[in-house]
DNA sequence: CATATATGCTAATAGTATTAGTTTAATTGT
DNA sequence: ACAATTAAACTAATACTATTAGCATATATG
């Protein structure tokens, strides 16, 4: 027998999520993984309970990965400002992602307590970069359910290929944070049904 | 040999559309949709080229279906009434559906006519809609992928049970539309960078 | 250096799509 | 009504998937 590879579940990961990169979710297979680690799939079930197991970790990658280059892009801003950075960064992880930002938000029934956490996080950024526009309680949550909405139907239409009209993409999504942001600032609590 | 079922592309779309109600996507599986026919699994080839081509065709009725709905809402009403029935009804759709919403909307490469006319359709009708708003050419496209974008995200992020807070989604959607709405009352031509 | 554990392996099962070639049910034409 | 044709089922086979069980050995530990 050859020398061990010396596997662990962060490289199984790192891995994964290349192969996730260069040829979408569908090509993060057991098998493919072992080919490029010279191992047979069996082996893997030494350093990863299950398939569903591993694509969770990447989700958490996905999720660490999405915080950090968004509390990247607000640091030292406030306001407006905070919220165009968070925007833009949001958007540009997701293209230059696809796959993993696809995984990442596509959440399941069991996702265990470090993805919760993760979530949570990145709630806690949104609402810090809300700050300043004074909403409170209920109306933040609302808020924040509306932002996410519109970043994450733009990222996912976008590269899903869902608009296909042939209008720069760029200046729609400039427009989307504009609105965003005078929504944010003229926020009505009242909901007339 | 018993007789034959009379099998028939429209027939295997339907169960395939109710597999994937019932158990979702993953779910929809030639061997399931064999045994339900009584038949063996290489004998849908008769009738479908491939799981590609059938899952394309769940996603045209899905389109088609969401379509229809969307039409049936906005019957009779136009402007701030029109679309308020429009994101009622969109959201309505991918909740009762939630499998075939999302097929629906993600889009692959090589779809077809059929489903590009579909898309186009669809696009058609929510232009109509905004058409009381009375944006024209750059901007109505513009428009059109920001209230695109943020009735997806939502009905998306709902699906997949993205909003974790505790509190009412309807009133959260309700605010959604609201500003939605104010959005395309007052919107701004200029972008400013 | 011996023991024990970790981590690789092979073999096997089961489920997936798909193709090739065969047989027969259903339809069509005389 | 019967023969010929077509449509639609079948069986058999291939090639991937994931996954488990049990075995063997490389590495680590006492």
């Amino acid at each position: 027998m050859a020398k061990r590879p010396g596997l662990t579940l962060e490289k199984i990961v790192d891995a994964a999520l290349q192969l996730a990169q260069r040829d979408g979710e569908t090509a993060v297979t057991l098998g493919a993984l072992a080919k490029h680690f010279g191992v047979k799939p069996p082996s893997l079930y030494n350093h990863v309970k299950n398939l569903a197991e591993l694509k969770r970790e990447m989700r958490l990658r996905g999720l660490l990965g999405l915080h950090q280059r968004l509390q990247d892009a607000c640091m030292g801003l406030a306001g407006r400002d905070a919220l165009f950075a968070l925007c833009q960064a949001y958007r540009k992880f997701g293209r230059e992602q696809p796959a993993l930002y696809q995984m990442t938000l596509a959440a399941t029934e069991m996702d265990g307590d470090a993805l919760y956490q993760a979530g949570r996080k990145l709630l806690t950024l949104i609402f810090a970069v809300l700050q300043a526009y004074q909403l409170e309680d209920e109306e933040l949550i609302h808020a924040t359910r509306c932002l996410r909405s519109a970043l994450h139907g733009f990222v996912s239409l976008e590269n899903s290929r869902g608009f296909a009209m042939p209008t720069d993409l760029d200046v729609s999504y400039t427009h989307l944070i504009q609105h965003l942001d005078s929504m944010l600032a003229h926020w009505q609590p009242k909901v007339k049904t």
